[in-house]
DNA sequence: TGACTAATGTGAACATCGTTCACATATAAT
DNA sequence: ATTATATGTGAACGATGTTCACATTAGTCA
């Protein structure tokens, strides 16, 4: 959040990966994934353009490991999340499947970036690891209500609970679906959904 | 597909603005949508840059007109397969489904343009028309398999129903499901998980 | 402490990109 | 034929990602 904005300047930063992190995480909140610019985020730093590729290798590194930091993030929320549904004895699935959703919501340009094939190195070892993690909470969270067989792959119910959460935030933030529609509404929609799922996944 | 590339050249191209979307198209299924230049595409049309302006006023509004033109790709091609399938005797939910996924898998460039929210003026006329074509084919599709009860909006069944194509679809393209195996593989899987949703849609 | 080395930040430069605008050329209308 | 309109051009501008020689600091070890 804070990216050490004003004090002395000395010469050497300190802290410039993270805070380099951070003013992505800051333009691409308030202006959209687009509008992150490699010198842009160095201004807001208050440091040169160069000095961000002792840190990445290019914009797309960058971008990377700001795509990593946000899958951990959404990790975070669903695992939070599962584990106060238990403690509530509501239905983790549910929960689970909600906050997968309501994080893109939340955060689309952070949604956006996790998927961002195009601009990301997708093989690199950091963001692969933050994407078996979620798969795995993913897993976690869903496998309590329904039938854990394989250990490895995804089961067709797993990958169904998965690609119908997964495309309901997509369509939300980047879709036609519910445009006009506020966030309560959506997450209502997105309830209803995962509802009438049940059947498959029971 | 042919941008007309060799003849003698006349001062006036004469079909800019079409061949102008061929060439993105081009461009985009060979080095992805990212790598589409404005620049790239007036050369490879055989014209000056700053000739694509007559024709569409900047850079986002041809992704647009893009992205339009590639829903309505997909729109033709559930349309067809799901007359196939009725003419066949087939599932058409299955097919219409399969159909999608397909389509993301063969043109994923085509496929990202058409949900690039932040690369596109999303409320152009001739984009929103092409989303509600896709949209009421997609109903159509599934409209003959599952109930058909309100006529505007999405029943939480049919929401299911695309939000898991879609999110599938993306989840092959941009995301860590079956990244190595092959294209049939993946339809596969695709079809196994529609099948494990047939108990919500019934 | 002082000197050497590695790490980190800088400034100027480059190619490329989207975009603009005055101008050139072709087509259509009168 | 003359005029008006549509369409394409060339040169320019600012912004971007990136590189590289150089400046500054931190760390290490005599």
């Amino acid at each position: 959040m804070k990216a050490k904005t004003e004090k002395k300047r000395p010469y050497h930063h300190g802290n410039l990966a993270i805070s380099l992190l951070d003013a992505v995480d800051e333009l691409a909140s308030q202006f959209g994934l687009e509008a992150v610019t490699l010198r842009g985020c160095a201004k807001l730093v208050g440091v040169s353009p160069s000095s961000a590729f002792r840190h990445y290798a290019d914009k797309r590194a960058l971008i990377t490991a700001f795509a990593a930091r946000a899958l951990n993030n959404l990790s975070e929320q669903m695992l939070t999340s599962a584990e106060r549904a238990r403690l509530e004895g509501a239905d983790p699935f549910l929960a689970v499947g909600l906050a997968y959703i309501e994080f893109a919501l939340e955060k689309p340009a952070f949604f956006r970036a996790m998927w961002y094939e195009e601009g990301i190195y997708s093989s690199d070892p950091v963001y692969l690891e933050a994407t078996e993690k979620l798969r795995n909470h993913l897993r976690g969270g869903f496998a309590n209500t329904m039938d854990d067989d394989d250990e490895e792959d995804f089961s067709p119910q797993e990958l169904l609970a998965w690609s119908s959460v997964h495309g309901l935030a997509s369509l939300f933030i980047d879709g036609p679906v519910a445009r006009q529609q506020g966030k309560s509404e959506k997450m209502k929609i997105a309830a209803d959904m995962l509802r009438a799922m049940q059947p498959s996944i029971g």
